[in-house]
DNA sequence: GTCTATAGATTGATAGAC
DNA sequence: GTCTATCAATCTATAGAC
């Protein structure tokens, strides 16, 4: 007797929805200007569902940061690891993080920013947005190739975002901002670091 | 006769207020989490002196804009030129813009990322923080030490913000994300990247 | 769990007195 | 230029039918 699944599944399913609508609204649209209404229709639902499933817009919002807790580092981590040499890791991650194609994954820094800031303001929810880069320094550290210690290699993961995160705010401003060869450079320095302070 | 004189204090006085109220709220709030009245209110003044200096809360936030446009760039190279050898202007720029004295501008950077994915947003106001983000590298980067052209000096310049930019963004999550002394090791070698490259 | 309907508060913006 | 008063729109959240 199929019964419960069928109503697991559509339950399944509306969460799912109201969670990619947060997505693809907040991005556009930002926080405080995607109203639940909005993203409950966003989600082919009404903002009745939004209260069912999550108690208010707070609660999306953080359901949303413990979703995607690790799709970060998970996904930046294996095109890391998939690449050869070093050239090609660090270009893998020039492209993917900083200029990704024009379709897709375009708002995605514009939602991580917008979180950010929601994190910033709300002691409740910082904890989970802080949890969310520490997992992305560590699972991203690991994939670093020199031998260093756990803490070494997440402050050079630390880094490496780091720099990620204020050239793409540039080059979303103007992608002239900074040349693609400096910003090769530098990422390769940073990737450098522990060797060339060990010289000194 | 200073009448007319009174006049325009005033009137450059309620400008100057609403503006620094701007800046104050916007940082706590958000740009859509402060309202019009809110905005005269912490100005000491009401709605109708926000519609008629700037025509609204759009016109208000493009004033802002313009009014820093150099701020940021002026003051970080002030910093950095006052420094008389490497370490210690790194030093500068770590202390200053990473882990300002937590009283006044304390959440300078929230309204720099508020400010930020508001222009994202807004085409006709993008060109505006653009020019804003330009006019820092190309500041910043006549301060640099090494002898660069101009556009070498802004690329390196544009390295150094998004580093610091980045940086902030973990620390203020969690201050313990990465440690002082990568961090500037990190700034260390992205200053020392032009001789890096030529080198090889 | 999801819907409709609605209450209650807040928003941006305007009109008119001073 | 600044204020008070106000309109129309929008928002969050709840109550109750199904």
């Amino acid at each position: 007797m199929p019964v419960g699944r069928t109503q697991d599944e559509r339950k399944a399913e509306t969460r799912q929805r109201l969670l990619q609508a947060a997505v693809e609204l907040i991005a556009e649209r930002g926080v405080a200007g995607a109203s639940v209404d909005a993203l409950a229709e966003a989600a082919d639902r009404t903002s009745g569902a939004v209260y069912a499933h999550f108690g208010g817009k707070e609660g999306l919002l953080v359901a949303l940061l413990d979703e995607w807790k690790d799709a970060l580092s998970v996904a930046v981590r294996a095109e890391f690891e998939a690449a050869s040499d070093e050239r090609e890791r660090i270009g893998s991650l020039w492209q993917n993080f900083v200029s990704p194609p024009p379709g897709t994954g375009d708002a995605w820094t514009l939602l991580e920013h917008e979180l950010w800031l929601y994190a910033c303001r709300n002691p409740e929810v910082r904890p989970l947005l802080a949890a969310r880069y520490d997992a992305a320094r560590r699972a991203f550290g690991t994939a670093l190739p020199a031998a260093l210690d756990a803490r070494e290699s997440a402050d050079v993961a630390g880094l490496l975002i780091a720099l990620l995160l204020g050239l793409e705010m540039q080059r979303r401003l103007d992608p002239d901002a900074v040349s693609d060869e400096t910003a090769i450079a530098a990422l390769q320095a940073l990737l450098r670091l522990p060797e060339t302070a060990e010289r000194v």
